[in-house]
DNA sequence: GTTGTTAGGATACGACTGTATCCATTCAGG
DNA sequence: CCTGAATGGATACAGTCGTATCCTAACAAC
C-alpha cells in the first residue's frame, strides 16, 4: 500500500471547515470549492474524501449533534453533587443557549440546518428526530421529581417539559440575532426553573 | 403614453409567487426565473418591475409583515368584546402561531428569511428589528395589567413577555417542522396564559 | 526495480445563477 | 397617420455550482 492516510482525521477537518463557513457566512455560502479553500486543500482532496455534497452536509449534520452531545454531558458534569433534576433541566436548557463564540457558530449552523430541512426532505430524514426524544426523556424524568413532591402536583410535565425546550429554542433565536444577550436569556430561564423548582439550592454551574 | 400596466399590481403578483417558493421550497430555491414561472410570466417582467433579486427579496419580507400585521389586527377583532390584556396575548401570540396552511406557508418563508438575516448583513438591517418594538409594547401593556391587579404581583413584566414570545417562537419551529400539531401548541400557550391572567374568562377566538 | 494501489493536482463539463442587451409590439398624444 | 414611450420576448454574458475525468506523484509489496 502506498502513503496512507487517516482518513477520519482529513474528514473530520473537512467537516469543521463546512461548520466554519454555515456558523459565520450561512449554509449557502457553502460550496465545495469554499470548503477546500477554508480547509487550506484542494477541490480534488474535498471530493476524495466526500463522495458527495450530500455526504459532507450530513456529515455537518451528525457533528453538530455531537458537540451538543458533549455540551450537555460537560454541564451535567460540571453540577456539584449529585445531579438533581433542576440541574439536569438547567444543564440541558443551558446547554441548547449559546454561550461563547463557539456554541454560537455552532447554533447559527445549527439553526441554518434546521431551516434547511423544514424544506428540504433529504435532510429532514436525518436532522428533525432528536428533539423528540429529549423531550420524552424530560418529561420523564419531570414527572418523577412531581410524585417525588419537588414539584407542584398541578404542573402538567409534558407541557412544562415542552414549554420550556420551546423556550430555550426562542431564546437561542433572540440571543443569535443579538436582540438579547446570552445573559438575558440565561436569565430568564432560570427565572422559570425558580418558579417550577423553587429558587436555586446551590451554585449556578459555569458558563461555557 | 401606450399600453399602460398597473405595477403595484404586477409587483404584489411577482412578491406572492416569491413567498409561495420561499414557503415551499426554501428561500434557497427562489432565482428570478423560478419567480417568474410562477407567477406565469417571462424573466424580463421580473426584470421589469424589480431592478434588483435584493428589491424583490426586500418586497417579500416587507410583505411578510404586513401580513403578521394583519393577522394580528384580525384576531384582535374577532375576540368579543373589548379587548382585555389577555386577550391582547392570545391574538398576538396565536397570530405567530401557524394555524392554516397559508400561515404556515408565511411562517416557513418568515423562518428562512430570519435564518438568512443572521449571516446576511443587507437583511438583517430591514429585517431583525419588529421583534423588539412588540416586546416592548406588550410589556408595557402588562404592567399596566399589572397595576391593576389582574396579574401577580411577583411576576416581572419583561422576563414574562420576552418568554412568551419566545415560547411562542420556539412552538411555531415545532409546528413547521410537525413535531407538534398546531392544536398542540396552542394548548401549551393557553396554559400559560391560564397561569398568568387566571383561567380564559370568554370564548376563545376562532383559528384561522 | 517493477508493479499496483492510494493520494491528489489540473482541468473540463453542463447546468444554473443574476444581470444586460437587443428588438418587436402596443398604443396615447400630436 | 405617426412618433415615441411603455411593455415585454429572446438571447447573451460572465460566474459559480456539483461532479467527472485525466494524469502524476508517492510508496508498500513482491
Amino acid at each position: 500500500m502506498p502513503r496512507q492516510v487517516d482518513h477520519d482525521e482529513r474528514r473530520r477537518r473537512l467537516t469543521e471547515a463546512l461548520l466554519r463557513i454555515a456558523g459565520t457566512r450561512g449554509l449557502q455560502a457553502v460550496s465545495m470549492r469554499e470548503i477546500a479553500a477554508e480547509a487550506g486543500v484542494s477541490l480534488r482532496v474535498v471530493q476524495y474524501y466526500f463522495t458527495n455534497k450530500q455526504a459532507l452536509l450530513e456529515s455537518g449534520l451528525a457533528e453538530l449533534g455531537a458537540r451538543m452531545d458533549r455540551r450537555v454531558r460537560q454541564r451535567a458534569a460540571a453540577t456539584a453533587g449529585g445531579l438533581s433534576t433542576r440541574g439536569l433541566f438547567a444543564a440541558v436548557l443551558g446547554a441548547i443557549l449559546p454561550s461563547d463564540e463557539q456554541s454560537r457558530l455552532d447554533s447559527l449552523a445549527w439553526t441554518a440546518y434546521y431551516t434547511a430541512a423544514l424544506t428540504d426532505p433529504a435532510l429532514a430524514a436525518t436532522g428533525l428526530t432528536l428533539p423528540n426524544a429529549l423531550e420524552d426523556f424530560l418529561t420523564e424524568r419531570f414527572a418523577i421529581a412531581q410524585q417525588a413532591g419537588d414539584v407542584d402536583a398541578d404542573r402538567d410535565p409534558r407541557i412544562e417539559v415542552a414549554a420550556l425546550l420551546a423556550l430555550a429554542n426562542g431564546l437561542t433565536s433572540s440571543v443569535l440575532s443579538r436582540q438579547r444577550s446570552h445573559e438575558a436569556a440565561a436569565a430568564i430561564i432560570d427565572y422559570h426553573l425558580d418558579r417550577l423548582f423553587g429558587p436555586a439550592s446551590t451554585l449556578r454551574p459555569p458558563p461555557g
